[in-house]
DNA sequence: TTGTAAGCGTTATCAA
DNA sequence: TTGATAACGCTTACAA
């Protein structure tokens, strides 16, 4: 590997007239910054961008980190995140943090971008509030948290879970399940909690038996959704704590030729792009997910910027009502670009 | 930001018996240690990750580049890779490279990851040769390239589409239009040969009028099909060089009321997670994505370890008969966990 | 306009 | 068992 070293040596210069050169500096004679070049590009040089960050303690990077990587929900909180990053002219990195205890914490430990995006039940608050410094700042999309440089981006679960299965009791649902995910996570936590204020609001209680375990997959909803089943033991309607468990359990009932929605309803989280083909089409509540990507992305480089008036904020999100509870199907079909919807159901402030 | 001197000069040791200590180091005093673990934790010290790279000249990261992170397709690739990386004890980050000069190609030149895997059209074949050194291994997965230090993974696309092409053609079909994308992708130039070769073996000849430009998007394949049906030119048939393009062919004609596979029939490739939810189901070529991923990755750990038989690897695809031609639709319905037909796949070395 | 030299935070070598 | 000290490759005062 060239270094700069070998550069200034072939240019006959010092290594700081090289790095002028290099970098498009001025007070640097023409004829000598064509010579650092030339030899530059004899040598295939290229600066290291390690010994770069080091010296700078810049990196124009900043990261984010996602439960599962290889997940269908995050499509639109990249592109969100993306087109924030980009304008200011800086890279994203991707990670995803895999397990109990996921190595991509090293990661943020060790400081190898400008500032993170967190959306990994995975990683413990305790290890957020840690990492996070004035030069470090740090966003959480999957928790409620506000502490120094670290800020929240999120909407209110518990609220939107709420309104979901109002609908569900509205529309005359009474023995309603809750497929959830991990227990560790406060989305899952706080949607339960919406969950059961709504049947309480109505008088109703929650039933253990019907309350599953998804672990946020579709395999997880799908396996939960056939022990059910098998018992015997269905409810009228689910809400599932996601779109892909959801799924996940409409692939089960769909096994056993049980009819969504005229045996069993169902209600998602998330509105994943699935969840407009599946058939039927599935009722969901919708996220702002590029919304929250972008407004992560700003956020960040506000603090950057030692923009002091940033805040916390809570999106709005949307039930989106498809086919899988029954009653009024007024979307499918259509682009799926996203732009369905903004006129229907409930919007609202939190 | 709590450096080692922080913990070394609160502990009373030099830096190295601090390094030592912290590193779990033999040959320093249990009473040594125990003073550094200490003046560490009250500091939260955490070690700067970007000067152990620069120090040890190995980062335990391997680089992935996508033209779109964002994207349905990479679902699967992206696991096969984790998994392989984890199993190593190496992170995974991932870039997408959006636009004309992507900026990530900055990442690639300037080394902060011991390796790359890239999967994306607009970096260019010249870039990456200059980018690889023995230390620094490429493999690429939208190409064909064999040169030191870079290896390919890939399916061989003009026999596939050359297949599913054919197949159309023993159905019946005739005029059988393509949907591109972008022209410097080597996988849509060589999908388009199969296409030709298929055509050509059957004494028909391209014709130019159906040769749509969809950039491999599903939004380029929507306005595409509505600007042809607009002009009433389709086709019998639609070879789209990607899912993606076919499902946006498919709304438009859906929106125009014309009947998929009654009246204009589709193939698709890649076989991403949706093709088997849209409806009809998408007929189309699947590429072993996991495996490209593991493949891939397991390769750049060979690299790591200098194993000198490493060699470019072609995988087979397969055709997966659904709905959107008509006819004996094979597989559809199931887990969707990837799982169907991975006895089917062969290993071909080139 | 160019060069010398310090330093970013580590790890590693060698003496003490 | 510990401590000086020299790198790693770069940027950047400051001096020449």
């Amino acid at each position: 590997m060239a270094t700069i070293k070998d550069v200034a040596k072939l240019a006959g210069v010092s290594i700081s007239t090289a790095s002028l050169a290099l970098n498009n500096q001025p007070h640097v004679r023409e004829e000598t910054r064509k010579k650092v070049l030339e030899a530059a590009k004899q040598l295939n040089y290229q600066p290291n961008g390690i010994a770069r960050d080091l010296k700078s303690s810049k990196t124009y990077t900043i990261g984010l980190i996602l439960a599962d990587l290889a997940g269908p929900f995050y499509s639109e909180l990249i592109r969100g995140i993306q087109d924030v990053t980009a304008s200011n002219g800086y890279d994203l990195v991707a990670l995803s943090a895999v397990g109990e205890n996921p190595k991509s914490v090293r990661y943020i430990q060790e400081k190898r971008t400008d500032g993170m995006i967190i959306m990994a039940h995975n990683i413990s608050t305790e290890m957020i509030r840690k990492a996070a410094r004035p030069d470090f700042p740090i966003i959480v999309l999957d928790r409620k948290m506000e502490a120094d440089h670290i800020y929240s981006v999120g909407v209110d679960n518990r609220k939107a879970a709420f309104e979901a299965v109002s609908y569900l009791l509205k529309k005359g649902y009474r023995r309603i399940g809750y497929l959830g995910g991990p227990s560790n996570s406060t989305d899952n936590q706080q949607r339960f909690l919406g969950y059961r204020d709504a049947l309480k609001a109505q008088g109703l209680k929650v039933e253990p038996k019907w309350c599953l375990q998804g672990r946020f997959v579709k395999e997880g909803g799908y396996q939960a959704v056939k022990l059910l089943a098998a018992q015997d033991l269905l409810p009228e309607a689910i809400f599932s704590a996601n779109d892909e468990m959801a799924i996940g359990a409409m692939e089960a009932l769909e096994e056993r030729g049980i009819k969504v929605p005229q045996e069993v309803a169902i209600v998602g989280f998330d509105d994943i792009q699935l969840a407009r083909y599946v058939r039927p089409a599935l009722t969901t509540v919708r996220q702002p997910m590029y919304d929250m990507g972008s407004m992560a992305a700003s956020l960040l480089f506000r603090l950057f910027q030692k923009d002091r008036s940033v805040r916390s904020v809570m999106l709005e999100t949307e039930l989106i009502i498809r086919e899988s509870c029954g009653g009024n199907p007024s979307i499918s079909g259509g682009m799926g670009n996203g732009m369905e919807g903004s006129d229907r159901w409930s919007l609202r402030n939190v």
